[in-house]
DNA sequence: GTGAAAGCGCTAACAT
DNA sequence: ATGTTAGCGCTTTCAC
């Protein structure tokens, strides 16, 4: 019983041969209900549990899936991971995780792990867009699905968020509430969703003929401290905003903290529109309005492309699935001067 | 190059046998500058990556260790996790995660995938203390080092969190502030964590001579709702506590939500303290003081204690590891009667 | 219905 | 310094 049974063992005990262990095993038929009987008891007996390497030297696929995040310590990936668990469970798969730190090199070893170890499919959301390190993956031809960002170099399916449209939706829903001075924080404009949420931004502003404000634009660095100084810069504008759109969770996080600091209150004096929901949203007063990112479909979708791609190893086209946001209005998102009051104006 | 290479390709290409080539890729020395560099042009040219199931085979171990979690979505683990992965990449391992989402079928499933995938050893925090269903893992000699919660039926490594003591040494901040009328809220008494923390209470006040009273021991269920209801409970006592200790993360978000609904002045009305640090922590006024675990050293010495196991094979006794908690004071737990003046008596 | 035997890709003696 | 070869545990023809 000690260390590992082999089918060896197990073909001794039942008295029959490997091959037709292997044959109930993997339950082929075509075995006698009795010595069906005799292996499975066999098999209690030595305790047997069949060898995956072994197995899988012969057998192409493995089962098994690998999940690449930058930083498990953001709780967007263990949302996108439980949807992808999920969906992989359902078809017999098995997802496994791996976390790089935000390093492309520790990436790369991840990924020659996962290959070594002959995994179907990879799902990731890679630490550097260039993706010059996912040469090797690529050329074992074995598919990948991009999550969150995408792969400049190579091919693959990607699911993303629609940023444009989250941001967009969030900075009209302010506009449409009577805001004009609206300012913006910055993610770094190096990145995709830094980039495209500031891109929604002046495309709504745009549509309704409002004027850029360079005073309104406050560069950040996706960190909760530039979301506090920003609301901080903001507040020493002679001609300060009267709302304010946050590009992501950390400077959102800042950005309340700030305001609620320089007690500039919000909702009644200053709107505001975080990008993703945060669990101090719903906490502080007034509640946080929100971009709110699906990422349990994210995860689900990623996991049915990359199946896809397993299933038909034909060379099918690229695709890519934008998925949108949903805004979530609650309480600091507010209609200005609701009575038609003007600012600059008595009452 | 497209399609996996092999070892014989690469001896092919570089014209020398497969022997060599596997010495190189194992770099085990002894093999002419000139012959290796051949090799190591003809593994890149074509594109050769070993598979480990091969390697594995023949090998016995495969420097992967498996680590299951209950739910990915609780903050906790992927606090642990970021503990385990470090250690285990600096030791040269690779760190495979899954999630059961509590389920103690989902585990079983889980565990024997990773043994036929043969992982060196795994770290879990089980979904089912009782263990029965690690007999497989058990049986094939795999070490295993259980996290946060203990295993009844088999004796195995185990990391946790002084529970006691972290609950304790927060009653006992509170009652050395002045405090008598503290209030609990207690997880559930059929889990480890809700009982001794519970444990830790009572030791304090028995301590300090100060009797129990039923009235403040509300009985939660770890779910933010509980918290919340407890407090309001709390609050409509006649003689209200002067202070209220909250068993998890969860119960304490619902707590701190419904004192600030009742307008009951935290910090001054009535302290507070929470179990685990939680990210409203410093982002509510006043900020909240909380019993911190160090999950991350979690996570280095549950590795650690497994890394023991995979290299001396020997029976080593079972071992158990209590972390100490630590106390964060910041400003919802404060003195009673800063004064110094006496309940119910004069100065 | 069952068994014998040939590999899968690799490592590790054992040769040379 | 390099090659030959025997397995590792398993699946899978191909016989019987």
């Amino acid at each position: 019983m000690e260390g590992k049974a082999t089918i060896q063992d197990v073909a001794r005990v039942a008295e029959v041969s490997i091959a037709t262990v292997s044959r109930v095993i993997n339950n082929q038929g075509g075995v006698r209900k009795a010595t069906e009987e005799r292996i499975l008891k066999a098999i209690e007996e030595t305790g047997y549990i069949r060898n995956a390497a072994a197995r899988s030297i012969k057998i192409k696929d493995t089962k098994t899936i690998g999940v690449i995040v930058p930083d498990i310590n953001n709780p967007f990936f263990p949302s996108v991971m439980a949807g992808i668990e999920q969906k992989a469970r359902e078809n017999g798969y098995l997802a496994i995780l791996a976390s790089t730190n935000e390093s492309t090199v520790v990436e790369g070893e991840i990924l020659k792990n996962f290959i070594e170890r002959g995994v179907d499919g990879v799902i990731l959301t890679t630490a550097n867009e260039a993706g010059d390190h996912l040469k090797q993956v690529h050329e074992q031809g074995i598919p990948v699905v991009a999550v969150d960002r995408s792969i400049q170099r190579y091919d693959c399916d990607t699911v993303l968020v629609d940023n444009v449209k989250g941001s967009y939706q969030a900075v009209q829903h302010m506009i449409l509430q009577g805001h004009e001075k609206i300012a913006i924080i910055c993610g770094p404009q190096n990145t995709t969703p830094g980039r495209e949420r500031f891109i929604g931004y002046k495309k709504a502003l745009e549509d309704y003929n409002i004027p850029l404000d360079e005073r309104y634009i406050i560069q950040g660095d996706f960190g909760e401290r530039s979301g506090y100084l920003a609301a901080k810069e903001l507040h020493d504008l002679e001609e300060r905003p009267t709302a304010i759109f946050a590009s992501n969770n950390l400077m959102t996080i800042g950005c309340v903290k700030a305001v609620s600091a320089l007690d500039w209150k919000l909702g009644e004096e200053v709107s505001f529109f975080g990008f993703d929901d945060v669990e101090i949203a719903t906490f502080v007063n007034p509640k946080l309005s929100v971009v709110s990112r699906p990422m349990h479909a994210v995860g689900e979708i990623a996991f049915q492309l990359l199946h896809e791609r397993i299933q038909f190893k034909e060379p099918l086209p690229k695709r890519e699935y934008k998925l949108s946001p949903e805004l979530i209005v609650r309480e600091s998102s507010r209609a200005l001067f609701p009575k038609g009051i003007q600012s600059g104006q008595t009452s």
